[in-house]
DNA sequence: GCCAACGTTGGC
DNA sequence: GCCAACGTTGGC
């Protein structure tokens, strides 16, 4: 089994939004990095555990634990060009973008804020803290899982 | 809203 | 294949 974490704006979509949703689960479309979707569409197996992560917000951090229900299918949104992730360039027949369905597992208490990550040396070289890091999807290794539930 | 750090695009 | 211009991400 792998470990991944997945960003989202909570303006867009949050972990409340994704709790309320019909079987808290979500498919998590509008991917549109050729380093995500690889992971999406190769290494993501059903069963696989992903940490919430809310970005670009307020107090950005980790909110939750999610599991993967669905592996890797093409992106209907890059087909429809009324949606806001439209690619011309995705075709039905030979798609560009991939996503998962992901169910909610459980909700933190409280949010693990990015400070109390940077906070924690044994996660000093977690992706997620390198400078520059856009990726909004990306691996988690079973030593920063577990470092990090410890600090829920 | 600012801006650093990337990723992508497209002319050449 | 290079690289300038442009767009996006995301912390602050």
């Amino acid at each position: 089994m792998n470990f991944w974490l997945m960003k989202s704006e909570p303006e867009t979509f949050s972990i409340d939004d994704l709790e309320k949703r019909p079987g808290q689960t979500e498919p998590w479309d509008g991917i549109r990095n050729y380093q995500a979707r690889n992971m999406i569409r190769d290494e993501m197996k059903k069963g696989d555990l992903a940490f919430f992560y809310h970005s670009n917000c307020k107090e950005p951090g980790i909110v939750g634990i999610m599991i993967v229900d669905k592996e890797g299918y093409p992106d209907p949104t890059a087909f429809d060009p009324a949606d806001k992730h439209y690619d011309p360039k995705s075709d039905p027949d030979k798609p560009r973008w991939y996503l998962v369905d992901v169910k909610l597992k459980r909700k933190f208490k409280r949010t693990i804020t990015l400070n109390e990550l940077r906070e924690n040396k044994s996660l000093a070289h977690m992706k997620l803290l390198q400078k520059g890091n856009r990726l909004s999807v990306m691996p988690v290794t079973k030593n920063e899982w577990d470092a990090i539930l410890a600090m829920e």
